[in-house]
Order: structure tokens, then sequence, then C-alpha cells
DNA sequence: GTCTATACACTGATAGAC
DNA sequence: GTCTATCAGTGTATAGAC
């Protein structure tokens, strides 16, 4: 199961309509993470649920009603965790390895949906303005200001190199999320297409870009 | 003008046809980078060619047919690449720094390409396969194994700490696109939308990402 | 090579019965 | 809440004149 997102959500709700609805999404988050907001068919999510067309647009009026719901599900389990794992009070390096460990097995267990974000936010970067309306926590206010405090600190005290801490973030999440998102380029050049050693590389890269990340600051 | 493959390319082609397909060319590019293969139109494309339909289906049977070329034209001018910069015998430092100089300058003049690239490749990978049979020289054959050759040595003679070429490569790279590509994320979620301030920072960033890929693995 | 007109299939969405 | 049947709109592709 996808996420009981609905369940929480709408406790009010049957467990019938929670089962349906939940049916919808799922098969929805499948088509539209490999097909794309127009690339996907009313007809195939329909299918992939069990239920026929008309039944869709009872749920959801729309197509665009619907794939708004898939992104924001997607998007909120991906970007809250940012802020979450990085807005602790552990010391910079700590946080890092604590990010990589978290963030490599999210995107291990769910890895087309930053791939899905990344495709749909380029042609559409409207949709992140409506999200963060609707959705005030994900808003991540003042983070960076505090992160960057936190590491002028270190700097100072001779624990990390200076690095602000904009490029610190956004070396983290690059190293993370790109070769999951980039893979069918990577695998196709570096690994001549050899899916097994592509696997493989990914889960050794784990430690790797803990190690690297961690020794590139250290003072 | 976006390339003048074409005119290269088919050279015994008289001026007015270079001029259409060249127009059609530049028109797809558009459309088909920010629409992707299902959102785009042959109409819009007709349009911004200042033609018709019907003389898009006389030069490119298909829509499919018309994608494939587009795509084939910006894979090539950003793949080769790497091979061309990471092939020369130069110490790895050096290599690294002409390859972020180099491929960031071509990643400011086309900031849309990778990610249509990546979206279109995610969503349909055999693309990929059908370009490489049709391009040789875009197989990177061995050029992974002659780095990780010189990658050793130079950690034997130790001028740089231990890594593999995989690592290295995907780390420069990851570095290099990933903040073009997820740019509606990180401007949205980590600069409160300000473009002007995101165009600052990637500005910034290119010499930081210098200093930090040659630091990080300097012995 | 370039145009107008049109064929033909598909898709999102709705009407109405149960 | 769920179904069948259907409509209206849109999109790719072609026919045929110039």
């Amino acid at each position: 199961m996808w996420l009981n997102y609905i369940v929480n959500t709408y406790s009010f709700m049957t467990e019938h309509e929670m089962n349906t609805e939940q049916k919808i999404l799922d098969a929805a988050k499948d088509v539209f993470q490999q097909k794309g907001l127009t690339g996907a068919r009313m007809q195939e999510i329909a299918d992939k649920a069990g239920i026929n067309k008309a039944l869709l647009h009872y749920y959801y009026r729309t197509k665009d009603k619907l794939f708004e719901k898939v992104f924001e599900i997607a998007f909120s389990l991906f970007i809250p965790r940012v802020k979450e794992m990085m807005g602790s009070d552990r010391p910079i390096m700590e946080k890092i390895a604590f990010f990589v460990d978290n963030y490599l097995e999210l995107l291990n267990k769910h890895p087309y949906i930053p791939g899905f974000i990344i495709s749909e936010l380029n042609r559409n970067p409207q949709i992140l303005v409506n999200i963060i309306e609707k959705n005030i926590q994900i808003k991540q206010n003042r983070l960076i200001e505090l992160l960057d405090d936190q590491i002028q600190k270190e700097v100072k005290a001779g624990i990390i190199k200076p690095i602000s801490a904009k490029n610190l973030m956004t070396n983290v999440i690059s190293l993370c999320i790109f070769p999951v998102v980039a893979r069918p380029i990577l695998q196709g050049i570096i690994f001549d297409n050899n899916k097994k050693e592509y696997d493989i590389f990914l889960k050794e890269r784990k430690e790797f870009v803990k190690d690297y990340l961690i020794n590139s600051i250290k003072a």
C-alpha cells in the first residue's frame, strides 16, 4: 500500500469508500508516475483500480484534480523530511549522516517519485505554489538561516571547513537524488545498461556518500 | 539558432529546405522540451515554425519521428562531451576543473535540455537503446576503465584519496546537473522562489563546485 | 514544397438507470 | 456508489489542389 494518507486525513469516511478511494490513488500514482500528467489515461487508471471511468470522475471530478492529489502526496512524502532531518539540534556531521541514511532508504523504497516530481514541476512550476499555499508545514521557512547559523558556529570552532548552508544542502541532496533520477543515463552510459550492476552500485554508494560528504567538510 | 546540426549533416540540401527543416527543429525543440512528448501538440510546433501541420508531416512523417530527432540532437549535445572531456590525458584534478568549467557553461546555455532528457528517458528508457545503436560514437566504451586506471595510479602516487571512477564521475555530474534540473524545487524551498537569487547562486556555485570537488579528493 | 479541408481515432467528461 | 452508453472536443495524420 502506498500511503494511508487518506485514512488519516478523512477519518470520517466509511471503510468501503476508503478502499475505493485508496485503490484509485494507488492506481493513479502508478500511471501518473510512469506516463506523466499528459501521458496518463483515465481509462488505464480505472482499469488498474478495477473500476470504470465514470466512477473515477465521481471521486475526482477531473483528471487535473486527481493528478494534483497524487502529486501532493508524493511531494509531501519527500520534501518535509528535509526539514525534519536538518532541523534537529545535532552537530552538522551527525545531521548529514542521519539525513543520508534516511533519505537513501526512502529513495530505495520510492525510486520513481523524485523523477516524477522533477518532471512535472519543470513542465508546470505553478503546481508548487498551490501546494505550498495549502500546506504551511511544507514551507522550509528559516530552516536555511538556522542551519547556516549552526554551520558558521562550527566553522569558527574549527570543526568543519567554511561552507554556506545553501551549498551544503544542495550538495547533500544532489548526491542523494541525482543517481536515482538520472539512472537511465548513468546506467546506460557508465554501466553498459547492466541493471544488476547499477543496483549494487547504488547500494554500495550509500556508505560512500556519507563518508564522502563528511570528509569533504571535516576541518 | 539552436544547432546547425542539419546544415552539417545534410549538406546536399538546398538552402530553402534547410531553412524550413531548421525552423521546424527549432520550434519542435522548444515545444517538446517544455511540454514533453505526450504534452506537445503538432499544431503548436507548426505555429511556432510558421508553417502548418500538413507540412510538418511532410518533413517528419509522425510525431514520434520528429520527437526522436529532437531528442537525439539534445542528447548528442550533452553526453558525448563527457567522454571528450574526461578522456584526455591530463591529471585528474585538471580534468575535473576543465569538465566543471565547460559543462556548467553548456548548462547555462541550455538549461532545459538535461531535464528534458531525464524526463523522457524515465518515461521510455528504450529511446536510449535506439540512439546508442545509431550513434556508435556516443558509447562511452572503456572510458570508465581507462579513467579508473588513471585514478588508481594517482592514488598510489599519493596525489588523490582513494575513490572509484564510477563514484567520482557520478559525483561530478550530479553536482553539476542536479541544481539545474531540480531548480523548481530548490528555488522554491530554499530560496523562497526568488528567481534572481537562484541565478546568482548558480553563478557563484561554479567556482565553488570546482574547488569542492578538487579539495574533496586531494590527498 | 506548401496549402486547405477532412478523415478518423481517442479521450475526458457527463447523463441516466440501478 | 457503481454501472453502461454516449457526447463533444481534440489531435494525429492524410488526400488532393496548386
